[in-house]
DNA sequence: TATGAATGAGTTTTCATTCAT
DNA sequence: TATGAATGAAAACTCATTCAT
């Protein structure tokens, strides 16, 4: 799996073949099809962990004891540091996930959408406290804070000038502010 | 070129056979390698007419004799309803631009800085007479807005609620918000 | 004729296309056509340029009013000279003759043969007089000589320390001496 | 490989597709793909045969202990006999050589020169001690000698009136008549 | 006499997957 | 649990030649 991502990273799903992952990682082709179903399914794996793993420390954040502006800043935050700690994960995702089998694809994008509808239920409760302008629909507000974690991986490089931090906090200032009622 | 744009952008540029494309328009492989010295030209030539497009309209925007708070909204809103009007080419674009050749990569990503800079010009403008906020580096806030244009793609559907017009207007909104002092 | 004579001599005659030819020496593939039926025609025409050429010689020397040894002397060291100085359609001639489409080829071939017989009869006509030793059938006498010919193509560079009648001078040597009764 | 070899020497390596060769052997080509890399594999396989073959046996034969006559003259004769015996083999190293990739030419090419210079090394041998002239040099004696064995692919038939043995002792001996001081 | 767009069969190679062992 | 040989369909691209103009 770790070598799927690296080079799926690297040059695409479709660009990548079952045999280059098998050579990288030293198993033989039969080992690793008595293990994955398919190179979709490597693809699926990947995705899942990614998906957990934000659902997950989403779900952390959004359900801590304390307001909304602060509870939805750290959950912004936190999605694009996550993102650039794994930005192998990431950029197969947002690369390749129409690659998947279309069943599969529906699959996670049902789990993506509870992702979304979590972190617009933040949005909308801060629009009913009044804490947040009511300018822009929640749905819009979501997909503009999300085109820009997507967008880091086409422009994120770890040795670049800022900290995964640093990004994350920019980012998150961004929201907040175009949120200010 | 059209059945191509069509195909790229339903199943992926990697998904999509040469033969599928002549099938598809009616000519012959020859016939298209005559006009065409490989599949990847004529991604690069799909590439090369949205950028044009863009390059040309921002640049009509952003020298445009008005405010520079104006001049950005503007610009913001616009590259918002030129992409959901291009929405296959946007597609193809944003999915598979790291697919093209290493040098013609090299060259779209050349046009693409011009495009960006010309962009973070507006913002550092604004900033220097004091009204945008300079709480984020102008660079980032390219980014964020552009993140979320490039995002249409994953979720904007002409059948949806939203006129490509009325998206526009709350994505440069957002920017405008989140750049005030 | 020039430019497909260097290209054929260069990278082979299937691995030049006909486009190659068009595009190196300016001319459009209908012109090309106009004049040469196809591109198998050609390479007979190279042929039949160097064919005529060496045959001419070959008479020239042969019916000379001179002894024997002398005639096939000067004939051996002039074929070595001719190919020399036409080692690219000689190169042709020896790697692509096979190439040729098979009527085409036996008509080479039944040219080539003339030319055979006629150097044979030099051969057999000095060992009928006594001056060259009959240990070796005539056929393979003459065959030797050409191998060493045929040869020239695989190591003569025109820049190597050896001037074309040098070459020749050496190899009519080597002849005569090896008929030494 | 045997396939493959009788294809190649009856209509040449360009003229013969993989599909032919897959057909006439009755293997698939996924299955050809798995044992070799490419097509120029093939060919250079059937190189490495025969040179490896012919230096071998040269070594053996040059490194004899008898008279230098009597060693290059074996040596010239065993040439004939396992050229003429390995025909297919041989018309396609004389007829092919030039089809193969570059990297893999110049590597046949080193071996092919490392087999002339063992082969000459046994002429200017000679030469010192006195028992063959020295009127033309060694490197040309070696081509002379080689063009005539390179020559037999273009004349040389099995059912011809000449045993392979037969033919052998003739161009040996034309060989050592040459050399006479 | 010349153009160059168009053809369509052909080329080599790649690939995900299977399966007997 | 693992091997690796084998499959067969599909991939991108090339080419000699034709033909309406």
């Amino acid at each position: 799996m770790a070598t799927a991502t690296r080079l799926f990273a690297e040059r695409g799903y479709d660009r990548t073949s079952v045999q280059e992952i098998v050579e990288a990682s030293g198993v033989t082709k039969g080992a690793l099809y008595h293990y994955f179903g398919s190179k979709d399914d490597l693809l699926h794996e990947i995705y899942g962990r990614l998906l957990r793993l934000q659902q997950e420390r989403l779900d952390t954040f959004a359900g801590a004891d304390e307001p909304v502006e602060r509870r939805l800043r750290e959950a912004a935050a936190d999605v694009v540091v996550t993102t650039i700690d794994n930005l192998d994960d990431a950029m197969i995702f947002f690369r390749s996930m129409h690659q998947l089998a279309p069943e599969k694809q529906q699959q996670v994008r049902t789990e993506r959408r509870r992702y979304h509808e979590r972190f617009r239920a933040l949005v909308e409760e801060g629009q009913r406290d009044g804490v947040f302008s009511t300018a822009t629909p929640a749905d819009l507000v979501v997909d503009y804070h999300f085109g820009s974690v997507h967008h880091l991986v086409s422009w994120y490089r770890p040795d670049g000038p800022l900290a995964p931090q640093e990004v994350a906090d920019h980012l998150a200032d961004l929201l907040l502010r175009a949120l200010r009622p």
